[in-house]
DNA sequence: GTATTTGGATACCAATGAGTATCTGAATAC
DNA sequence: GTATTCAGATACTCATTGGTATCCAAATAC
């Protein structure tokens, strides 16, 4: 039944699990809530396997961290803007009732206080959130260079939508009705919709 | 020196006291990472005043959000679209380097979390923000009904820009220039820029 | 003035949790 | 096959912290 591991095969497994427990205990319980003695039982682990792989909590977390900054986002294709409005949209639409969203959205917010507060750890929090608005100006760019603000700007207006929309939505659900998000992405792309009238 | 006071200015002083010191220390270091006898200290006191006072830890959060929900912001006039967005720009651009803002906006997203997590909580971080939403629909429908989006909407997008670019503004001063938060307003609020290019 | 209430201080308790020291059994080296 | 290494388990420690019990002195009641 048990595979066969190499050495550095079962080390990789276990840090990968215990990063992966660390993080969605992060996000239900909040960092500073969460012994490290939890996130090794959901590993299926003890405490020692913490030590063994990691210098400490600190380092437990800069190891999410960075994790999360390693592994990249899909490439961007090159669609028409209303098309990927749509997409964009269908996503926002689809993400939001899976619990996985919100945990991610809590885990973000813990790991951004941490990485406010720790000044080792605010590098890496920089370079993250760099890296994302990154990815969103590429997927602007590839809309073409007739909008009404540079890249990069959009792409830092655009990321501030989905945080502020979606701590506002996971709040109160009924306050923020799900095409508000896509009409605020309209709005910074310069679209204006047929009919001053608010249709769907 | 010291005033006569009477027993109930005397308690409601120092219940003002805890509170206002355990606003800046969550700020700083976290709701969980902060003591009542942290708090008790920075207010001068020892933590019988705490428990003479509230219920106990979660009681005191409870009443910071109370507090917050209370105090009421100041009435909108009736301004120009132009000249409310400059108001806004310009409220921006001199709040964003005050230590205080960075403080406030700390303490916002532990509340948040706090809320989030907590069911107890969690109305009144919804009606707060619901409150604060609401004043930001009442300034936008003094500027008129021309507007491309409902107020409501408005304000929770208008809401969702100030956290959005604020959170990237605290992470990454140098990512967010000062005027992409007033370019993402006036995009919200239809406004054209004259020239396609970028001024100012 | 005397009695009583009570805001707040002090001393304590039990629980928790990060970190350490030590040990063990399985994987590697030879 | 034997020796060695090392991932991870176990069993501590020591500091911290929320909460409680008790006490005191100033303010109120009469």
């Amino acid at each position: 039944m048990t595979e066969r591991l190499t050495r550095a095969q079962q080390r990789e497994r276990t840090v990968q699990r215990l990063l992966d427990s660390a993080e969605e205990l992060f996000a239900e319980r909040g960092i500073h809530q969460t012994s490290l003695d939890q996130i090794a039982a959901a590993a299926g682990l003890t405490k020692g396997a913490v030590y063994a792989n990691f210098g400490g909590k600190k380092d437990l977390i800069a190891a999410l961290l960075q994790r999360k900054l390693d592994d990249d986002e899909p490439v961007p294709e090159r669609p028409s803007l209303r098309s990927w409005i749509d997409t964009l949209a269908d996503s926002y639409e689809s993400n939001v009732p899976r619990p996985e969203t919100r945990r991610f959205a809590m885990a973000f917010v813990e790991l951004w206080l941490f990485g406010m507060r720790d000044e080792g750890h605010r590098g890496a929090l920089r370079d993250w959130l760099r890296a994302v608005r990154e990815h969103h100006a590429r997927e602007v760019r590839a809309l073409g260079d007739d909008l009404p603000l540079p890249a990069a700007e959009t792409a830092a207006l655009l990321m501030a939508l989905d945080i502020g929309i979606g701590l506002q939505f996971m709040t109160d659900p009924e306050a923020v009705p799900a095409h508000t998000y896509t009409r605020g992405v309209e709005a910074l792309l310069g679209v204006r919709r047929a009919g001053g009238s608010v249709p769907r």
